[in-house]
DNA sequence: ACGATATGGTTGCAAACGTAACCATTATTT
DNA sequence: AAATAATGGTTACGTTTGCAACCATATCGT
């Protein structure tokens, strides 16, 4: 029986979540205003932009979203003529995504606000501050690696 | 123009978000699964139970949640009996909010969840990811604090 | 004192979400 | 070669969310 003394300042899931919260929504108002996109439409973007051609599965892996979000956010850029889907001639079931150019052009230009979002950050976060950070992340993405195992990122069961 | 070479992997705001997903809803599957509480509710129970009686805009500040999920999540706690209210005379906008003995007891269960919830943590991460989590999520916090004043406190990711 | 404005809090609504059920196709079992 | 399971992806549905509009009370400007 540990009495008292708990205070929501020194949770970690609640700092976190707030600071994710903070630096997201500020990163998201400058896609927002600028092109009108949604969360999993930008990671979408960013996944198959630096990888390249990948199935939906993939971005899904590679950005840490349910399956139906993906599905959606690639319904969403399709309509936006920024991706194309292929469907892959040995196995039916998969399609393969691939930016089109002037989602390529979308995707130039987003990964430059990024950039640009980054830096302030770490500016206004200060060298300690980001390093600090960066460390502590990475320990837990180590966890989420070991505990995710081969599973994919489905947050049904964590 | 610079140039390709962007990795959602690096981008501080994704990896501050997988991060506080992952740990988040590790921690909601415990006390979801034994009282069936929702975040928003978990939350104004917490800032209730350690700061005592307060306004719904006082928790909202307290817990950064938006006006409407805690006027949601008091609506619930008030019908599982575990929080009552009581109108201020002065001034009658404002109701005060207050933990019932039952919703003190549910608290103090809660945090004892959430305590050993974060020991097992600080023992998965090691002490020096938690100390440079802590450190860099410190430095977020203050811009948060120093940026956020007015502002309003907005939505969840999780 | 009186209209405008602001504040604490609630609610209607549309959009976004996750779950589960589903379709089509491929792999595995028997 | 059927029957069964597994896989990539979509969709129907109920829930949760945030925004904006709102109600009631309080404060400000004049």
């Amino acid at each position: 029986m540990t009495t008292d003394s708990f205070e929501l300042e020194q949770f970690l899931p609640y700092r976190l979540n707030r600071a994710a919260e903070f630096v997201g929504l500020r990163f998201a108002a400058h896609y927002k205003a600028k092109y009108g996109l949604t969360r999993p439409e930008w990671r979408t973007l960013a996944a198959l932009g630096s990888s390249g051609r990948m199935t939906s599965k993939a971005v899904g892996a590679h950005s840490s979203m349910h399956k139906t979000k993906v599905s959606r956010a690639v319904f969403a850029l399709e309509q936006r003529r920024w991706l194309k889907r292929s469907q892959d001639e040995a196995d039916r079931r998969l399609e393969h995504l691939e930016l089109t150019p002037a989602g390529q052009q979308a995707y130039r230009e987003l990964i430059e606000l990024a950039r640009r979002y980054q830096a302030e950050l770490e500016a206004e976060v200060g060298g300690n501050g980001i390093e600090a950070l960066s460390t502590g992340l990475a320990a837990i993405e180590q966890i989420i690696r070991r505990s995710g195992k081969g599973k994919p990122p489905e947050p049904d069961e964590l």
